[in-house]
RNA sequence: GCCGGUAUCGUCUAGGGGUCAGGACGGGUGGUUCUCAGCCAUCAAACCGGGGUUCGAAUCCCCGUACCGGUACCA
């Protein structure tokens, strides 16, 4: 039964670099039948709170990786804090140190500080010297009997240690590079080395998937594993996540919390395909829409790549886009809502009497719009009273020569037309435009900017009909109100 | 500095001793059209460098270089 966790620390929203290590995890369960453990790493108090947990927690939820033990669900490890289980780690170093794989320290971080700022200086690496190992009995019961604080150091045995990396293959170091690293710290909290491996071998992690920056840390982990005499898992490192200019993703390449990019309308379904094939790939074949299902029927640690990879958004919003397109029109609506309520731009008939209505617009729309939030923008003449000109717009076809009376004889012309759709509309603006000795095209732009404010929108008959006859009218007033009013100071909106 | 990892179009990647080095995003051009988007067509764009091994290397080996990560009583 393979058993693999997500540990993160709560010490920040969950980042688009933990979601996809939480993703893979989840996929490998799945994909075996195994179970999905999480487990919240807030041994560090100070930057560690519950609102970052349940934050993270959102961020797991939003993107549908549910978790089979963890938080809020308990499972037969409980608890997944270790902030509540830091006796057990206390427990284990006494035990190392008992059976001789570790020992107490008593240097104090200062004076190591010191030391090792030292031997850089003089270009030696550092590693611990020692001293309290070669401490006399005698000496300890001293350092003892004064309250001196301790910490507990693993001894490092000094050969090679490797293992099998499932995206790297064989990773090994030399045993002259690892230092007797402390495990447990003098206030008698573990350090990050002896938590993970204490719980991971407590929960029976068969898989531990986890950052590429862990991997330097393996060799340490892999000598607590012998000591506590526990089978090791298999590792998978997967490479990191960067921006644009190769560093490492941070908050000024733009958004890096996945809760983020809910807000910013994404669909989880998306940030799930885009994240998945993030450093990693199916193989053979074109194909880069993947369903849930299909990838954890497809997914593989060893088809993880090594190197590290860009964060595209761009990339990002075209599998948005993709999976905006597929929803169905009451899926699409139900998503859509929130993005308008925020806007001031719902209204509730948009879900009852409107709603054919409603989804027309959307549907109407949706070719321009790559996120959620995009339909506010697009749809703002549809949802609003309150039509906002672009002045450009304005300028370019209302105040253009003849555009006034242009505009009054199309609107003469639909206020009895019928039916009013968009076979009628279409015939009757073109042949007012061969009246006038026009173009049509000059009507339709003159139109569209009275109609919708912009120059841009989806074709301008449809956008009339969804509009109905009655706004239609009334915008053509509304914009030959404005031409009669502001005609005296034309283009004169500087900056 | 030392240790570890990685290197295929700008980006994500497929491939892997003999291929026209494939796809996707992005970009260019043309078409459709009332604008925008979309759609259709089309183009440009890559095997880090140097040595080997081999009939043949992008692929295997070595050496460089670059980049990333680590080097804590952070996780």
């Amino acid at each position: 039964m393979i058993r693999v966790r997500f540990a993160p620390s709560p010490t920040g929203y969950l980042h688009v670099g933990g979601a996809r290590t939480a993703l893979f995890n989840w996929l490998l369960a799945r994909r075996h039948g195994g179970v999905f453990v999480l487990r919240i790493e807030d041994t560090d108090a100070d930057r560690s709170s519950t609102d970052m947990v349940e934050g993270i927690l959102d961020g797991l939820r939003w993107l549908g990786l549910d978790w089979d033990e963890g938080p809020h669900v308990g499972g037969p490890y409980a608890p997944y804090f270790q902030s509540q289980r830091l006796d057990r780690y206390r427990t284990t170093a006494e035990r190392l140190v008992a059976e001789g794989h570790a020992y107490y320290c008593y240097c104090s971080p200062d004076a190591i500080k010191t030391k090792r700022e030292a031997a850089e200086r003089t270009g030696v690496a550092w590693r611990y010297d020692r001293t309290c190992l070669a401490l006399a009995a005698a000496d300890i019961a001293a350092k003892e009997r004064a309250h001196q604080a301790r910490a507990v150091r693993v001894r490092a045995p000094e050969r090679r240690i490797g293992f099998d990396d499932a995206v790297h293959g064989r990773i090994e170091f030399d045993g002259s590079h690892i230092e007797d690293f402390v495990i447990l710290r003098s206030d008698g909290h573990p350090t990050y080395h002896l938590s993970v491996v204490c719980d991971d071998v407590e929960m029976g992690i068969t898989h531990v998937v986890r950052g590429d920056d862990h991997v330097s840390n393996t060799p340490k982990q892999l000598l607590l594993y012998d000591a506590l005499g526990a089978p090791v898992p298999r590792f998978a490192h997967v490479p990191l996540i960067m921006g644009p200019d190769k560093k490492r993703l941070s908050k000024r390449h733009g958004a890096t919390s996945v809760i983020e990019y809910a807000r910013q309308g994404y669909l989880p379904e998306a940030m799930v395909n885009f994240l998945a094939l993030l450093g990693w790939s199916p193989g053979s074949g074109d194909q880069e829409l993947f369903t849930r299902s299909d990838l954890i029927a497809r997914f593989a640690l060893e088809r993880i790549s090594g190197g590290n990879a860009v964060f595209s958004v761009e990339k990002l919003d075209w599998f948005n886009q993709q999976y905006l397109w597929m929803l169905a029109p009451d899926e699409l609506s139900r998503r859509v809502q929130p993005s308008l309520a925020s806007a001031g731009l719902w209204r509730s008939s948009y879900a009852a009497d409107r709603r054919d209505w409603f989804h027309a617009v959307l549907q109407l729309l949706k070719p321009r719009a790559k996120k959620l939030t995009d339909f506010v923008q697009l749809g703002q003449y549809f949802f609003a009273d309150e039509l906002v000109y672009d002045p450009t717009a304005v300028d370019q076809h209302l105040r253009a020569e003849g555009a006034r009376d242009h505009l009054l004889a199309v609107q003469a012309a639909l206020d009895d037309l019928d039916p009013f759709d968009v076979r009628t509309t279409e015939a009757a603006v073109r042949a007012m435009a061969e009246s006038r000795g026009v173009n049509a095209a000059t009507l339709i732009h003159a139109l569209r900017v009275a109609l919708t404010g912009r120059t841009a929108s989806p074709g301008l008959f449809e956008v009339a009909v969804l509009l109905g006859r009655h706004r239609v009218l009334a915008r053509i007033s509304s914009a030959v109100a404005l031409m009669e009013s502001s005609s005296a100071p034309p283009q004169s909106h500087p900056s």
